[in-house]
DNA sequence: GTGGTCTAGACCACC
DNA sequence: GTGGTCTAGACCACG
């Protein structure tokens, strides 16, 4: 069921990042067609509904459009696919620094051990 | 009970985890006593074996001294706990960077975008 | 039933107008037979006393001619029909403006934005 | 009950246009409170589900705000106002030359008859 | 079959 | 009390 997903956040908008990374991923291509609502619902255990909100935000988003009848689409706009990987790299690194401050480490120290991890 | 705890890693190692952040946090300082092994295993919701484990593991790692009936406390040597925050900090990036080339982030985007984003 | 009528407005004025256009639009040409009473009363669900009413006023406006017992027509009078076109068209524009000019936009301004529209 | 309302579009966007042009015409000023989800819900007869959804989507637009456990309130943000305000000038007038050019009247033809009613 | 809208009714978080 | 999310189940338009 559920299981998979995190209470704290809406189920709707953790279904909009897993197909967004997917795309990102390359999982998903442009031009690919995703499954259908339903057919998600049933995967991710969850009403239609829920998935049919998620589908309209990636629409909004303007990285997925809706063919009537047929089904939903991954855009074939790269630009938008580039707006959208530059978000969630921006979203991850966001989440990453203010956690690493948390622990007490401030970004100059982060910088640095990621360049000696990358040279090691 | 034990919802918080991720299945794909042992609950003690994790349990290892959230006290090691608590005292690179300050939370817990050089000297400081933790909670009794029954305690912490009623707050976590798991079985006081689990924490006795984590308790050992810290041991061994040498940033918790365990006097005989008194209790368990934070080693007051401060070289060790720098040691700890470095192992923590190294871990912490590894996995970063892991997921994030998993997206398709290199290394140096990677940095860059951090740079870009301290300066914003 | 009536269901596509307003009922801000006489059913039989709306059911001129809408004659009214389809004659404008070149829908119904000058010479063409209009449905009869009874068709037409049917085909909008209405009282054929209602389309009655309807066929005699455009009659009175000169735009359609009874032939008893042929049916009605539409005139062959250019001039009637450019009458109707200036009386057509005027009603909508001051209807438009007044709608606009309700929502706080006044003639100039709407007059601006239509020659922006036009050379968009 | 719903009457008031025109089948040929969502319920919930004509109530995002209900809403607009009463901000537009100042019957709704910046500050100020709109009425509840399940007010409005009541007042127009449908579900509140349909309103919170007409809500949602005027605060994407950003001319609403929403603060939790108070309320929706419309953004003092002049200038999403002015944005809104030529938003919906520029629909009515798409719209209105639309339905004007489906008549048989071009652009220029309506442009000079507006002047004449102005001048009138 | 597809997505899109709506309802009814529930539960939650916030204040 | 407020808005926000989710479910279940219905009906629609489109192809």
């Amino acid at each position: 069921m559920g299981d998979q997903f995190n209470p704290s956040q809406p189920i709707y908008l953790q279904i909009v990042q897993r197909i967004s990374r997917q795309i990102i991923r390359g999982d998903l291509n442009p031009g690919d067609r995703l499954p259908s609502v339903r057919e998600t619902a049933l995967g991710f255990g969850v009403n239609p509904n829920t998935v049919q909100r998620a589908y309209a935000e990636l629409e909004r988003m303007g990285i997925v459009e809706t063919r009537r009848g047929q089904g939903s689409f991954v855009t074939e706009d790269t630009n938008k696919l580039q707006e959208l990987r530059e978000q969630l790299k921006n979203e991850q690194i966001e989440a990453f620094l203010g956690y690493m401050r948390e622990m007490g480490f401030n970004t100059e120290e982060v910088i640095q051990s990621i360049k000696d991890y990358a040279n090691k």
